[in-house]
RNA sequence: GGGGGUGUAGUUCAGCUGGUUAGAACGCUGCCCUGUCAAGGCAGAGGCCGCGGGUUCAAGUCCCGUCACUCCCGCCA
C-alpha cells in the first residue's frame, strides 16, 4: 500500500476534482485494452470509474496493466480529467470523469471467478452461496446491503429520537412448546438440560414495561426451527418494540410515522399518512388473505345468496353442508385459455379447493357448460353483482369457508399476476385489526391463540371470553405492504386474571400456565403498566422496499432452503469429545 | 412428510418423436488494435450432459433410484 492510500473513493469524484491528482483502490471491473490505450473500470464501494493508461504518459504503468484481469485489486495515482463532451458515458454516474493513470500497483491479484460480478446474468444460487464474498461485490447486492444498514440507522434514530430505550435479552432461553420449533442449546455445566435461542424477545419487553423502561425497542435476532421460504429463514430479525400507558392508535400512529420517515430518508419518498386501516374479516371476505396485494383490486365476491335457488348440484351440495360460493371476476380474462384455467384449477387444489367453475361474459350473456344450471334470473343477478362487462371471465369456488378464502385469495393473486394487474412501483399499505381472538383446533379440542396468548382481548367483549371466546376480537394490527405483512401486535394484557383466563381457554390449567409462563404471570401482580408493541421482520421490510423477491438477497450469509450455509458448510458433526463434554450421543 | 421446477463447457442457456463429431453467447488463453465503456477483430483451449442403476443395436434424450438448488403445501403461537 506504501504510496498508494488512496485519497478518493472511485464513485465519489465529481467535476470539482477535475485537474486534482488522486490516488484510488478497488477492484478491476472490467478491462478494455486498445493496445495502445487501456481502460479499466476501477470498483469499490462507492462505484465505479474509468481510469486510463497511456503508453505515452506513462509506458511502465501501462506495461503493469496489461497484467491486470477482472477483480484484480490495484492502486493507482492519476489526474483526475473532465471526458470531451463526446466521450461521456451517460450509464455511470461518473461517466464524464476518467482519471489518466502516472502511477499503479498491483496490491493483490485474483483467480478468474467463477462468474461475472455484473447484474447482466444471473448467477444460480448454489454458486452465489458458495461464493457468497464474490456475490457480495454485485453492486446490486452491495445496494441491498447499504439500504439495510440505512433502514435500520433510520429505524434506531428514530426511535431513539421518541423515547425508546435499546435493551439487549438473553440468547440463551428456556424452550417453551408452544409456537414454532425451537433451536436448542445443550448446556455442559448443567449436563441433560437444554436453552432454547429466543423465537422473539416478546416476554422479556413485557417484563421490562414492567421494569418501568416505559419505551423499549432491540433489532432482535430470532430463531425458529421450522422449514424455509423465500421469505422466511431459520434465523431473522426482528425490530422489537413496546410502550407503556399506550393506546393502539397511539402505536399505529408512532408506527406509521416510523415507516414514512424511513421512505423519506431512505428513499426519498412521501406516503400519504394515515394508513388506512382494514378488519380482518374485511381482509378475508374481500381478499382472502389476513395480508392483501392492494396493488390491485380484482375482490372476492360472496355469491351464495345469488346462486342458492341453482340447480347445479356441486354448488346445492355446498350450501346444504353450511359452505360458500365465491366469485371473481377475471376483466378481460377471455385471454385465459382452457388450459390456464385448467392450470388454476390445479392451483387451487394445493390450497384444498376441490374445482374451479367459470363462466364467460360474451354479448351481455353467460356462457359455459355449467350456465344451463342457472335461471336467467340468477344469472343477471351474478352479472349485476360481479359488474360485468363482456370479455369478463368468471372464476367460482365453492365450498367451506376456510377453503374458500384461502383459494380464492391466492387465485385473486395468480389472476393479478396474469393479467399483469399489479403495479411495481405502487407501494399499498393498510393496517390489518381486530383479528380474532381465537380459533378452534378441531384436532386438540381446544382453543388456540391466533396472534400469543399475551393479546388482549377487546375489553368490551370480555363478558362473552369464556361463554364465545371465538366471537371475541382482539387488539391486534399487522402492517401489510404490496401483500408481504411487514409486522404485527398488539395491546397485551396487563392484568392477572384476565391472562389467567385466557390460559385457561388455551388449555393450559393452572400449573401449567404457572410452569411455563409462572415469571410473567407474577410480574402481572407487581403493578404491570398497560401496554403493548409491535415487531416488523427488518429481512422482509428490506426485501420490499428493494423490490426483491427472496429475504436471502438482503441478508449478507443466508442459509439454502435446507438451512445449510454453503459457504461456511454449517451445520456440520461435531467431534466425540465435545458430545461427551455434553452428554450427548447421537444415533446413527 | 408431500407436490412442482431445474441440473449439459468457467457462467447463462439451446439440444425435436432416442441416431453417429453435443452447440451458442459471454468468460478464459494467444495475437492485432490509441477513445473504449458489457470495446472490437482473428485464432484457440475448454464437456464423467449432477450421481448410480436399467431398457435398447444405440441414451444428454426413455424408465427407476438418489443427491443438490429452488417454488409451493404441511409447519411457521
Amino acid at each position: 500500500m506504501k504510496g498508494f492510500i488512496r485519497s478518493h473513493l472511485c464513485g465519489n469524484l465529481t467535476k470539482s476534482n477535475v485537474g486534482q491528482q488522486v490516488t484510488l483502490n478497488g477492484w478491476v471491473h472490467s478491462v478494455r485494452d486498445h493496445g495502445g490505450l487501456i481502460f479499466i473500470d476501477l470498483r469499490d464501494i462507492s462505484g465505479t470509474i474509468q481510469v486510463v493508461f497511456n503508453p505515452e504518459k506513462d509506458p511502465k504503468a501501462h506495461k503493469l496493466a496489461e497484467t491486470f484481469r477482472q477483480e484484480y485489486v490495484i492502486g493507482v495515482i492519476g489526474d483526475v480529467l473532465a471526458r470531451t463532451e463526446d466521450m461521456v458515458n451517460p450509464k455511470i454516474p461518473t461517466g464524464a470523469l476518467e482519471v489518466l493513470v502516472h502511477q499503479v500497483k498491483l496490491l493483490n491479484p485474483s483467480l478468474t471467478p467463477p462468474f461475472l460480478i455484473s447484474e447482466e446474468v444471473n448467477t444460480n444460487e448454489e454458486l452465489r452461496f458458495k461464493y457468497r464474498y464474490l456475490d457480495l461485490r454485485k453492486p446490486q447486492m452491495q445496494n441491498n446491503i447499504l439500504m439495510r444498514h440505512k433502514i435500520s440507522k433510520t429505524i434506531r434514530n428514530f426511535l431513539d429520537n421518541n423515547g425508546f430505550i435499546d435493551i439487549e435479552t438473553p440468547i440463551l432461553n428456556k424452550s417453551t412448546p408452544e409456537g414454532a420449533r425451537d433451536f436448542l442449546v445443550p448446556s455442559r455445566i448443567n449436563q441433560g438440560k437444554f436453552y432454547a435461542l429466543p423465537q422473539s424477545p416478546q416476554i422479556f419487553k413485557q417484563i421490562l414495561m414492567v421494569s418501568g423502561f416505559d419505551r423499549y425497542y432491540q433489532i432482535a435476532r430470532c430463531f425458529r426451527d421450522e422449514d424455509l421460504r423465500a421469505d422466511r429463514q431459520p434465523e431473522f430479525t426482528q425490530v422489537d418494540i413496546e410502550m407503556s400507558f399506550i393506546t393502539k392508535n397511539e402505536i399505529l400512529t408512532m408506527m406509521e410515522n416510523m415507516i414514512a420517515t424511513i421512505l423519506k430518508d431512505c428513499y426519498q419518498i412521501e406516503i400519504p399518512l394515515p394508513i388506512n386501516r382494514m378488519s380482518y374479516d374485511e381482509a378475508m371476505s374481500k381478499y382472502g388473505s389476513d395480508r392483501p396485494d392492494l396493488r390491485f383490486d380484482l375482490p372476492i365476491y360472496d355469491v351464495t345468496s345469488a346462486v342458492k335457488d341453482c340447480s347445479f348440484q356441486v354448488f346445492k351440495n355446498v350450501i346444504e353442508s353450511n359452505g360458500i360460493i365465491c366469485a371473481i371476476n377475471a376483466k378481460s380474462g377471455e385471454k385465459l385459455s382452457r388450459k390456464d384455467i385448467d392450470d388454476l384449477t390445479s392451483f387451487i387444489s394445493q390450497y384444498g379447493a376441490k374445482g374451479l367453475a367459470w363462466m364467460r361474459v360474451k354479448n351481455k350473456k353467460l356462457e359455459s357448460n355449467i350456465v344451463k344450471f342457472f335461471s336467467e334470473d340468477i344469472q343477471n343477478r351474478l352479472m349485476d353483482q360481479l359488474k360485468t362487462e363482456d370479455g369478463d371471465l368468471l372464476l367460482f369456488i365453492a365450498d367451506q369457508k376456510q377453503v374458500v378464502y384461502e383459494s380464492a385469495g391466492n387465485l385473486r393473486l395468480k389472476l393479478g399476476d396474469m393479467l399483469s394487474l399489479v403495479d411495481r412501483e405502487k407501494l399499498a399499505f393498510t393496517w390489518v385489526v381486530d383479528f380474532p381472538l381465537f380459533t378452534y383446533d378441531e384436532q386438540a379440542k381446544r382453543y388456540d391463540s391466533v396472534n400469543h396468548p399475551f393479546t388482549t382481548p377487546h375489553l368490551d367483549q370480555l363478558d362473552i371470553l369464556s361463554e364465545e371466546p371465538l366471537q371475541v376480537l382482539s387488539e391486534t394490527y399487522d402492517l401489510v405492504l404490496n401483500g408481504t405483512e411487514l409486522g404485527g401486535g398488539s395491546i397485551r394484557i396487563h392484568n392477572y386474571d384476565i391472562q389467567k383466563e385466557v390460559f385457561k381457554l388455551l388449555g393450559l390449567d393452572e400449573a401449567q400456565a404457572e410452569e411455563k409462563f409462572g415469571f410473567l404471570l407474577s410480574a402481572l401482580k407487581y403493578g404491570a403498566p398497560p401496554h403493548g408493541g409491535i415487531a416488523f421482520g427488518l429481512d422482509r421490510v428490506v426485501m420490499v422496499l428493494q423490490k426483491m423477491t427472496s429475504i436471502r438477497d438482503v441478508i449478507a450469509f443466508p442459509k439454502t432452503q435446507r438451512g445449510v450455509c454453503l459457504m461456511s458448510g454449517a451445520p456440520s458433526t461435531v467431534n466425540e469429545e465435545q458430545l461427551l463434554e455434553l452428554a450427548i450421543q447421537v444415533d446413527e
